[in-house]
DNA sequence: GGTTAATTGGGTAATTTGGGGC
DNA sequence: GTTGTCCAAATTACCCAATTAA
């Protein structure tokens, strides 16, 4: 899967006839190699973020790694150190 | 992860967060779409699954995939490793 | 009926994984 | 201690056109 990165439109989440739009709303869930790059790293270096305990991902069934964007975001954060 | 719709899907099984209304829906059958957004795959992906194994699945009498949300929530935990 | 979107199957390209070593 | 790279095997994504579902 290539870095991608594909336009989300307006996040309407819910309509009001209780309907929602899949896949383009707020938990997606990201690969690694998404992930890595938004970081600017090694989509390794991001699973062994998430073997040392850094990152939670979820495992497909047969074994790949998908990391939620809400944790992503939670580890973007501005840094002034 | 490509995929996605800007229309209904069937029902409401799946929400966007993940999420899922136990008493409401829970044996609902789910659409390879909304498996695929779940585990983050393209819906293809969940249909190789079930050619695996991987996942039992229901077919409609035109043949088509369907799969229980029991069987999906099973599979589904966060990992550390 | 008619429209739109999702699913299916096949084929091929790209990504992911784990281990090992720098 | 952390990261980037090389490798082979496994898994997944994207392409198409035809069928099915809503």
């Amino acid at each position: 899967m290539p870095y991608r990165t594909k336009k989300k439109p307006p996040a309407k989440a819910v309509a009001p006839d209780g309907t929602f739009a899949m896949g383009e709303t707020t938990d997606r869930l990201l690969t690694p190699g998404e992930v890595a790059h938004i970081f600017g790293v090694d989509p390794k270096t991001v699973n062994r973020w998430s073997l040392t305990g850094k990152i939670p991902s979820i495992r497909t069934p047969s074994g790949q790694r998908r990391y939620r964007q809400s944790d992503i975001n939670q580890l973007i954060s501005t840094d002034r150190g």
